[in-house]
DNA sequence: CAATGCAGGTAAACC
DNA sequence: TGGTTTACCTGCATT
């Protein structure tokens, strides 16, 4: 077996991998951390965070969610008052009435019960799809990003457009999908995972580890 | 200062 | 029926 350039792009992964395992661990613990120890609103904040995210700077979403929590209107906010603290986050009209139709989502006897309705779902899989059809605005991408965030993302990959153009050059997928619909999301997920499996790289690690190869950074 | 590129995509309409 | 296209829409950094 003859090495090639793909091989050598592997093993320079591996070796970031190495220098940064410590770091990507201790994110995923905060992560874990979120599952075991937070509350239903800090639960329902991480929701916020990816649904403001698409095509947006995260690091401003997380900062509208932020000023949303500090006014106490995540839980009490009607959708112009969400708004005018999205004003940073684009799409912020439709952003702001897709808050606020998760949160009914979510209430149960006029208080927030994010954690009761998610942990009576066996698989991550299937609450994954239940996340997608039930909150909207919510596609794949983002329903694993949340599920991540809280902890609960150990088996599910988040194909974004940074994930996906690392596989492309990996050459895990052969070329960069122009849509994702569940089925594709489904078998590309499937080819990431193997991948994992087969340059020894847990798949939740390997996400924020292309995510840091590309940015520079684990934020979120 | 104007023009340009880019932000962790999704819903709905369309065929 | 499921894949593809289009609207959503703006702040911010760079040139």
């Amino acid at each position: 077996m003859r090495a090639n350039v793909s091989d050598e792009a592997v093993a320079r992964l591996k070796d970031l991998y190495r220098r940064n395992q410590d770091a990507i661990i201790n994110r995923i613990h905060e992560f874990e951390h979120v599952w075991k120890k937070g509350s239903d609103v800090e639960l329902f904040r991480e929701l916020v965070f990816c649904l403001l995210t698409p095509q947006s700077k995260a690091k401003s979403c997380w900062e509208a969610v932020t000023n949303i929590c500090r006014d106490d209107l995540l839980v009490s906010g009607g959708p112009d008052q969400v708004k005018t603290r999205l004003r940073s986050v684009r799409f912020h009209n439709k952003k702001s009435m897709y808050v606020v139709k998760a949160r009914d989502v979510f209430m149960q006897n006029g208080r927030l019960s994010v954690r009761n309705l998610l942990a009576d779902f066996s698989d991550v899989f299937q609450l994954r799809d239940w996340l997608v059809t039930n909150i909207k605005g919510m596609g794949y991408k983002e329903a694993s990003h949340f599920l991540r965030n809280i902890g609960l993302g150990n088996d599910i990959a988040i194909l974004d457009r940074h994930i996906l153009r690392n596989l492309h050059r990996f050459g895990v997928i052969d070329r960069m999908p122009d849509s994702l619909t569940r089925t594709r999301y489904l078998d590309i997920e499937d080819k990431m995972r193997e991948f994992s499996e087969r340059i020894a790289i847990p798949l939740a690690h390997l996400d924020l580890l292309l995510w840091f190869k590309e940015t520079g950074e684990i934020f979120k």
